[in-house]
DNA sequence: ACGAATAAACCAACTGGTTAGTTAGTAGGC
DNA sequence: GCCTACTAACTAACCAGTTGGTTTATTCGT
């Protein structure tokens, strides 16, 4: 884990191996012990600064969450074509998630469980922290549909495609390797792949929106 | 739980039982005593007809797997031009997932948490079960690369893309009802709305590379 | 046809190891 | 003297797996 040095506080090393924790091995496998010898502390801090395992784990999600919906919101609002903001929007996600795979881990989890806890936290941000001053994920919807010529429905499902797409890219590989013996041991070149394939499937998507709405 | 009655026997009692309990709480979640109730079972046939948890476990996400499998890949091979099997497979993967939610949520799990179960047991399948006769997953992309006169390496990210943004219809409505205040309530008409926005966009893509190969 | 022998299916109660959470108390800055 | 940061040792609860049986079904000799 990255920066897990005797300056940071103790606080900020549970928080960092708890994510490292979770992300491995889920709410229910996650050990307590083991985030407090990682974080090189006893267990009974971890009750000091976080009343309890649900509520470490809590802030763990929220801090990933509201790191990725920031960084992605701030590609679609990017200046360029969208063509181009779509591709960088597109690299958005996927720089986020290979620099953080325990985030998009903990997110898939959380979601596979029924996202309860996601509405919760959701709501907390909204009205606590506020995620940007600028924009609001609705109204970002509201734009690209705009541009695109497109129901807000349909640009929804665009924005769902683009994200499944994004988002097998790093949970593939184990079946690939098994099921269609596909080299993924250099995963870095394998993303790279993966940025490209994405984004042709766009584009030839986006193209052929225009190209209709031209000719009505 | 479909067909739970007096008269299956307590084994398929407990495998039904605990496949539901694995999909809704993952391995380390899921209570054996749970299962034990559900199937009508004491806790200790559970140790009788699968010596541990583990092993159950593996006895589930087998049987997942391969029906999975089994079912797509026949969709593959069927009759038609490329553009109708390429929807029929999307409907394939729907109706797959649609039938049984648990097996995907199961999968996921199991493929976030590194996949090393998969690779196990898709070998010991491929030793003794053998999904098919007729064919093998990997020369099934041969085909349809051959078909698309792409790469057999762009085709697998086709493939990739595909599953992805089916997967991605069954976890995302936990994020798009409150992050953009989709409205997901009638979740059969979203999962409609869905194979319609990945069928438009492979035969976009498709329509792309058709274009392509005509005018080199 | 029938009762004894054998095997398969099943269960209530227990065990041993593990785990989240607690307590009572210490070190050190201010 | 008091608060914050921290610790070692503890505990109550939980849970997978086991034990030591009973009950039900099947086989087989006569």
């Amino acid at each position: 884990m990255a920066n897990m040095s005797k300056h940071s506080s103790a606080e900020d090393r549970i928080l960092e191996a708890a994510t490292a924790e979770f992300a491995a091995h889920g709410y229910f496998g996650a050990r307590t012990q083991a985030i407090a010898d990682a974080a090189r502390v006893n267990k009974a801090m971890l009750h000091y600064y976080f009343r309890s395992k649900e509520n470490l784990y809590g802030r763990v999600i929220k801090a990933a969450f509201a790191r990725i919906l920031k960084q992605v919101g701030a590609a679609w609002l990017d200046a360029g074509s969208l063509k181009t903001r779509l591709q960088g929007v597109v690299d958005s996600y996927m720089d986020n998630y290979e620099r953080n795979p325990g985030f998009l881990k903990i997110i898939l989890r959380e979601v596979v469980d029924g996202g309860e806890r996601f509405r919760r936290i959701f709501k907390e941000m909204q009205d606590k922290d506020s995620i940007s001053a600028e924009w609001t994920p609705v109204d970002l919807v509201g734009r690209v549909a705009e541009e695109l010529g497109l129901s807000p429905g349909e640009t929804v499902h665009l924005l769902i495609n683009l994200i499944g797409m994004c988002v097998i890219s790093f949970t593939s590989p184990p079946l690939l390797e098994s099921v269609l013996n596909f080299d993924v041991s250099d995963f870095e070149a394998f993303l790279k792949e993966r940025r490209v394939a994405i984004k042709s499937m766009m584009l030839a998507y986006v193209r052929t929106i225009m190209d209709r709405t031209i000719k009505e």
